[in-house]
DNA sequence: CCCTGTCGTTGGTGACGCCAACGTTGGCCC
DNA sequence: GGGCCAACGTTGGCGTCACCAACGACAGGG
């Protein structure tokens, strides 16, 4: 068995932090191309997301549903409210807080993203059956369980 | 059962793609803490382990090793070279190459990091067990296996 | 000899994940 | 009511990683 000329050393390939770094970059890879189609970012599915599912928020309640950062929350929401799929209101009930709300528009561009992911996932997964995905996505929910307890 | 405050949107934690990214990122967290008390950086860790396991190689093949783009090898090397934990010399039969070594103290140092490392990894991986650990990396690796035949 | 390709190097880009600081505002306790 | 602490949005910045384009130097094959 001949080593390729790619391999990396043993050191690193029997590594398993960088064994799941690899693996998200490839997911990242596939997931950043399909969202670009869109012209649109990772944080910009996330916040979508988070804003769908839970209705008006806070920016930084949403920040603290997605894990981006307040200050990165800033650009983000500028971007899609600029685009309409976001608004943008203050709150009467309390003035420090933004009243971020998903927009029909950005209902609608959140069902088209979901379509380019799936077909993303799809792909990043290829090589697994369905019940190897279903092992894989229980065991890095608990070790991502595990480290947003111990420290988040 | 609650929803937690810090409870992503339903369509994230479904996402096998982002599952694996928090993943990479907690591990990467616990790694770079671990090589920081070293004053040294994944890069370095890739490009001194490539070093010592492959022998005296250019610079671009030691990339093509780690995945440590051409560009990035050069402050890479410059670094560890500097350090006296590397050796660059030019190639006297290719004067396009040159022959990168680990010498003495980088051996030494590319010890103390794997001890440090090591560590990392028992912390990354702490809610699995060896089994459990063993099944992650044989699913992470045929992952990445494909994504790198797939266009590497 | 030309062409193609590799090599090291420079310079630059983008996304992500962070942190520190500020002024504004709310809530709480005395 | 006054004082204090905490939360909020915002600005500005940082470092790492991953990547790309271009260049001159050089090697090798046709």
């Amino acid at each position: 068995m001949d080593i390729e000329e790619g391999t990396p050393p043993q050191r690193l390939r029997a590594l398993p932090s960088r064994l799941t770094n690899q693996a998200a970059l490839a997911a990242n890879r596939i997931v950043d191309r399909a969202l670009a189609e869109a012209g649109v970012r990772r944080y910009h599915y996330a916040l979508l997301a988070a804003s769908e599912e839970y209705g008006p928020s806070s920016q930084a309640a949403l920040g603290r549903r997605t894990g981006i950062d307040r200050s990165d929350m800033v650009a983000t929401v500028n971007d899609l409210a600029e685009r309409r799929l976001l608004d943008r209101a203050p709150d009467p009930e309390d003035r420090r807080r933004n009243i971020i709300s998903i927009t029909a528009a950005g209902r609608r561009e959140l069902t088209h993203l979901d379509g380019l992911l799936a077909v993303a996932q799809e792909d990043f997964l290829a090589p697994l059956g369905a019940a190897d995905r279903r092992t894989l996505a229980d065991l890095l929910t608990r070790l991502v369980d595990h480290h947003r307890a111990e420290q988040g």
